[in-house]
DNA sequence: ATAAATGCGGTAGTATATAACCGCAAAAAA
DNA sequence: TTTTTTGCGGTTATATACTACCGCATTTAT
């Protein structure tokens, strides 16, 4: 039985759309500037995968920010 | 044909390393405060893994740091 | 010397992340 | 109004992350 990964997911998501939206970048920019599919950004954001460090990693390339940038959020309730 | 993601894969692993280094924790310490096996950390920390978000954060529990310090290291190479 | 702790390699099964598409409905721009 | 952009849901196939074990060889403690 695989844990309940559904908040964090979410918050992750939530917290890639603030940045890409203060960039207001839109999704197929941000995927021209990285190895990922426009619709696959889009699910990330809505909180449908739990994304793989290379993932992360693709998305701050998008994103022009650090990678560490993408986990800089509250965790507490989790924590 | 998949990216090759060694890199990244290794980075991560060593600063995995070289924090629970800092703590003086144990493999099995780590592990007994996350939802991760001791074995599976080892080869996190080997590189052999592409972890997920969900395993970032539950790293982060274990080593009793913010996620974010998971990525806080150079990735200039990359971007 | 004996015992305990540690790092780590191996395994099998299951779940799921991802790539790379398509096309639509609504919003924005022309 | 027509055109373009945008977000997003869906699909199929493939790779691989993860769980949860086992046990060994080396190191550290007693």
């Amino acid at each position: 039985m695989e844990r309940d990964y559904n908040k964090i997911k979410a918050d992750f998501g939530s917290h890639i759309r603030s940045i890409r939206d203060s960039k207001k970048y839109s999704l197929r920019v941000v995927a021209s500037k990285c190895n990922l599919d426009d619709s696959n950004i889009s699910k990330i954001e809505n909180g449908k995968f739990n994304v793989q460090l290379s993932t992360i990693i693709e998305l701050a390339r998008g994103l022009e920010v650090h990678p560490s940038a993408l986990l800089e959020y509250d965790f507490s309730f989790e924590m």
